[in-house]
DNA sequence: GCAATTATGTACCGAATGGAATAGATCGGA
DNA sequence: TCCGATCTATTCCATTCGGTACATAATTGC
């Protein structure tokens, strides 16, 4: 049997995930990341792999944190209300002090580049994927009878989605609650009249 | 008299200009730049001084070439249509092929950190500096009899240019024009009912 | 207690980083 | 023609980067 972790993991994680959050992946260090989680860098390197295996990893767990508020979107019949009701979950989210300004996951895909591909490709998957939910959500409107027939779920998603990832950068310069709620309560006007 | 530069300055910034857009700032590399600049390190030092210079330089460059579309903003008499008119120019411009996906200063501004101050408040200026041309026009509407008198033009701005931002977050992602076009209309459907 | 296995800490590696020192090149004016 | 001034190119520098050997520590099954 083998010498057990000195450290907890999902602790170790936490730290990773703010201190990318909070320098962005290329700005921060091997040193950044040991100093926050409180491990030497073999340690890292024997738990996390390298510093890009790392990352995928915390992001992958970010957005796994999220997961509820997807469920959310589909437990509520109402899809207008289910929307509503994330976007101010997301606004309120995204204002919380206690984690660094912004989103992991946007802040990184406004500016990923190719010249990294794993990074690119994970963080635009996870951008098609939030789309492709908003979108399923809202056929199935449209199959109850909760939008029109012309309307366009993918094109709505691009919309509802966007004002997520509207809030997110708003939020890096000013994480202003009240600014944030009013956003998500103005992106609800352009529900589609019934 | 001195030796005259053997490279054209702005043909220069927009190399460097494309290579912090395409990379971002921090990944971007000084021999990036020069490789792309056609110049020596020594050449881009004393012509534009250290890359964070350089960058604040490129970035007022970037933003003075959008001007115009802010003048536009203020010539229009009808703000519904200034607006968006605007925001239709920023969805084609953004998907226009010929630069880097996205937004160099969106992009910087989603994951600006507080560990580079000057590039962090230059970021934030630049975003309150859109949201105040923003606020200031809607503040006109609402003088004219085109916004009802209860409107925020401030929260109203800060909706618009998320907008904005949303369009340069999606495009770094996926630079699809119609996409892009559709989330500029789907907005002005939040226009407030006259 | 011993062996097998994994985690840890120190110390280090080559490579790449941003930046600068120095010397030579190129110009208009005196 | 030579001077002063600025630009350019080669070369180098100290630091920091991400990543790794290697020896040692800690655990459980036997």
């Amino acid at each position: 049997m083998p010498r057990p972790r000195s450290f907890d993991t999902d602790s170790a994680l936490d730290a990773a995930r703010d201190t990318f959050w909070r320098l962005g992946y290329d700005a921060t260090t091997l040193t950044d990341l040991t100093d926050a989680m409180g491990i030497a860098r073999p340690s890292l390197y024997n738990a996390f792999g390298d510093k890009e295996t790392l990352f995928l990893t915390v992001l992958a767990r970010y957005e796994e944190a999220y997961a509820g508020m997807f469920d959310a979107l589909d437990a509520e019949p109402d899809a207008r209300l289910a929307i509503a009701r994330h976007l101010r979950a997301v606004a309120a989210g995204i204002a919380d002090p206690s984690y660094p300004g912004g989103c992991l996951r946007v802040g990184h895909t406004a500016i990923a580049s190719t010249e990294e591909p794993a990074l690119a490709r994970a963080l635009a998957e996870r951008q098609q994927a939030q789309e492709a939910a908003f979108a399923r959500r809202l056929a199935r409107a449209r199959r109850d009878g909760q939008l029109a027939a012309d309307e366009d779920p993918a094109a709505l998603a691009a919309f509802f989605v966007g004002i997520v990832n509207a809030m997110a950068v708003r939020a890096r310069v000013d994480p202003d609650a009240g600014v944030l709620a009013g956003m998500a309560e103005r992106a609800m006007r352009a529900w589609p009249a019934p």
